[in-house]
DNA sequence: GCACGGATAAACATCT
DNA sequence: CAGATGTTTATCCGTG
């Protein structure tokens, strides 16, 4: 109290602060909506597309090795003579999933498991020819259509950089099963001989493998058919990937039936993830075949009202015009998103992304609930994450909450995330806050210091939309936030009170007690300054300031180099990642600045860096007492989250990385969390 | 125990 | 005058 009171007499009074006209040049431009319209940039995921390949690959192989062990008529009369196979029955129950690498080598022969890589390793054959082929339809594509050639070279970057992501996957793969104990091959060495895989197999299950095999060849013979269609029938530079989602389905049958690993509907899953169309629980009716021109005008049509103009601006992905008034909006519309090819692709895009939200919804609600469960809380509703959440919780914002709140963690959203969010929060808090009743208001403890407000939002930005759940930042990052967002960095109260009640539910009641926190924060900290305009008052982040604040905290945690060392095997294979999203983005969206933000906020997500420390290593950086050598990696992990428990974060850690990089290259606002790792350049 | 930062509440002033 | 906006102070709490 004292403290503040001393600081902030120095702080700026409105009367001096009008001298601030560079801030205030833009008034017309005050009020961007940001976060809610930008859904502009979501894009396939490679690393989901090859972790969907990986345990396709896998459940295939695991699935037949299963059959293999416990198809045979009889277990005493096994027809592998090295190694009879005696499988339990709870095994024989699991799914090939639930089949760890150890397990199958304790029920298999050492050729059994070479014919298990040589599956796999079949497998990722298969798919890489089978990019291959798309790369050439793409290139065919691409001498028809000088028109979108742009486009297609960029998705033809995609596709190799996917091969190459493919290549690198397969053989770590092959490494890691070697690592096990599972492998003796090589990493080079080729696919085990037919003989060894003769002995290992009686004959029906050698043919069960080539069927597995040539289905996927069927698919090539499909593919290309269904690219010399694709060719004729459109143009645009999404279409293809309609036409590929299904050949790889149908045309996968199996005589008999019986291999229900390999099924068509799991085929469809992966494929379609990297097709960017989703799989058969996330079709669309537009996806499943309805006319792409249908899809458009009807698209279109609801939403020119409404949903793509605001604030004197045309939101269709990607454009931003200025239009005065909804008549000239709407014929901007009419004139510059007709239904054309581009208008079409972008519209795909816009379906791909808000399906890729929903998976990545679901992925996440999944975890958050296996997390609950390892954490003892109980999901009293296990499909509630996949719903928004009601709105009407009984909760209250203020220290009152904490009284109401039963011991039995009723209720799910306040109860999981509010503490903290599922990715953060420790057991000990969780039992101090929702068994004292000290109420999950007072656990500032990881405001700061976990992940990045960014890449937290990004991730889990439908999740606080919907949910009634604290945003575990402080009100300063949430401010900060909603100002950088914007294109002018400028926002008045309303607008700011407006991104919040937009951006979470949770601030969608008590509005009075946050709203004055807000006002309280704003006028509290250094870091925001109001701004005269000629429409009234904006304001904005002196980032400077907003880093000043926070260096003290970040020295000597002991914690913190036990997760820089922890984070360390991490970064390698992200970085090759990352390389590869930022490659595929700018392909597939054909945006530089994606290309940029994607990279960037993979990178945020890789290191789980909060932005205060981001902030703070920038501002340590600049003041040249740090190696400029260093990576953004390394940097990230020098600061490594301090208080992610360990073992959840090795656990999540595979699964965070698909789902953060999935989720930023989908989530809207992404340019804007780019520049909430790069503050200090971006604002001067 | 203390310093500090953040959240909350509230009083007050100013502006629209 | 009411409400919004902005400032300031006080208090509580968690963390280091």
């Amino acid at each position: 109290m004292m403290v503040e009171s001393a600081t902030e007499t120095i702080r700026t009074t409105p009367s001096n602060q009008n001298g601030v006209s560079s801030l205030s040049s833009q008034s017309d431009g005050g009020g961007r909506e940001g976060g809610s319209n930008g859904d502009t940039n979501g894009e396939i995921s490679p690393v989901d597309l090859l972790h969907l390949q990986q345990q396709q690959a896998l459940q295939a192989a695991r699935q037949f090795i299963l059959q293999q062990a416990t198809g045979l008529n009889s277990p005493s009369s096994n027809e592998i003579k090295q190694s009879p196979v005696q499988v339990p029955v709870s095994m024989a129950m699991m799914t090939p999933q639930m089949i760890t690498p150890q397990q199958m080598q304790q029920i298999l022969s050492p050729p059994q498991l070479q014919c298990y890589i040589s599956i796999l390793q079949e497998y990722y054959k298969k798919q890489q020819e089978q990019l291959h082929l798309q790369l050439l339809t793409q290139q065919q594509q691409a001498g028809k259509q000088a028109k979108e050639q742009q486009q297609l070279g960029n998705k033809q970057l995609a596709f190799q950089q996917q091969l190459i992501q493919m290549q690198q996957l397969q053989q770590q793969h092959i490494l890691n099963l070697q690592r096990q104990g599972l492998v003796n091959l090589q990493p080079g060495q080729g696919a085990v001989p037919i003989q060894s895989l003769q002995q290992a197999m009686c004959p029906t299950d050698l043919q069960q493998l080539w069927k597995d095999v040539a289905g996927v060849q069927c698919t090539e013979e499909v593919m290309k058919h269904e690219g010399l269609d694709l060719t004729t029938n459109s143009s645009n530079t999404t279409s293809y990937s309609a036409s590929k989602v299904s050949p790889q389905i149908p045309h996968h049958t199996l005589p008999n039936g019986q291999n229900s690993v390999h099924t068509p509907k799991r085929d469809r899953s992966w494929i379609s993830s990297f097709t960017k169309e989703s799989s058969d629980e996330h079709l669309t009716p537009y996806s499943k075949g309805a006319p792409l021109q249908s899809t458009h005008s009807t698209h279109e049509e609801h939403t020119a009202s409404h949903s793509l103009y605001g604030h004197g601006e045309c939101k269709w992905p990607g454009c931003e015009a200025l239009c005065e008034d909804m008549g000239q909006f709407i014929k901007h519309l009419n004139s510059e998103h007709a239904l054309d090819d581009r208008s079409t692709a972008q519209c795909r895009v816009q379906m791909q992304v808000v399906q890729q939200l929903e998976i990545q919804l679901a992925k996440e609600s999944e975890r958050l609930q296996a997390m609950m469960a390892h954490l003892h809380m109980r999901p009293s509703e296990p499909k509630h994450f996949n719903q928004p959440l009601n709105l009407a919780s009984s909760m209250s914002l203020s220290k009152r909450e904490s009284e109401g709140f039963p011991e039995g963690l009723p209720h799910p959203p306040t109860s999981a995330a509010t503490p903290i969010t599922p990715m953060r929060q420790g057991p000990s808090v969780i039992s101090s806050s929702s068994l004292h009743g000290v109420g999950p208001i007072r656990r500032r403890n990881s405001d700061k210091f976990c992940t990045p407000i960014a890449s937290e939002l990004a991730q889990n930005c439908e999740f606080y939309k919907n949910a009634d759940v604290r945003p575990p930042f402080t009100y300063a990052s949430l401010i900060r936030h909603a100002i950088l967002e914007t294109s002018d960095r400028q926002l008045t109260l309303n607008e700011i009170y407006n991104w919040f009640t937009r951006m979470f539910a949770y601030f969608r009641r008590n509005t009075a007690t946050w709203k004055n926190a807000v006002r309280h924060n704003l006028s509290l900290h250094k870091c925001f300054v109001r701004v005269e305009n000629v429409k009234g008052a904006v304001w904005t982040v002196d980032e400077v300031e907003y880093q000043k604040r926070r260096p003290p905290k970040m020295t000597g945690s002991p914690t913190l180099v036990k997760n820089m060392i922890s984070g360390l095997g991490f970064g390698s294979l992200n970085a090759s990642y990352q390389a590869a999203l930022a490659e595929s983005s700018l392909g597939l969206l054909n945006s530089p600045t994606l290309m940029n933000n994607s990279t960037g906020a993979s990178l945020n997500m890789l290191h789980i860096g909060h932005d205060d420390v981001s902030s703070t290593v920038e501002q340590v950086n600049s003041n040249g007492s740090c190696s400029p050598g260093l990576s953004p990696q390394q940097y990230g992990h020098q600061v490594h989250v301090k208080e992610e428990p360990a073992e959840m974060e090795e656990d999540s850690r595979p699964m965070s990385l698909m789902a953060s990089v999935t989720q930023n290259l989908s989530m809207p606002g992404d340019e804007r969390d780019m520049e909430e790792e790069l503050p200090t350049e971006e604002l001067e």
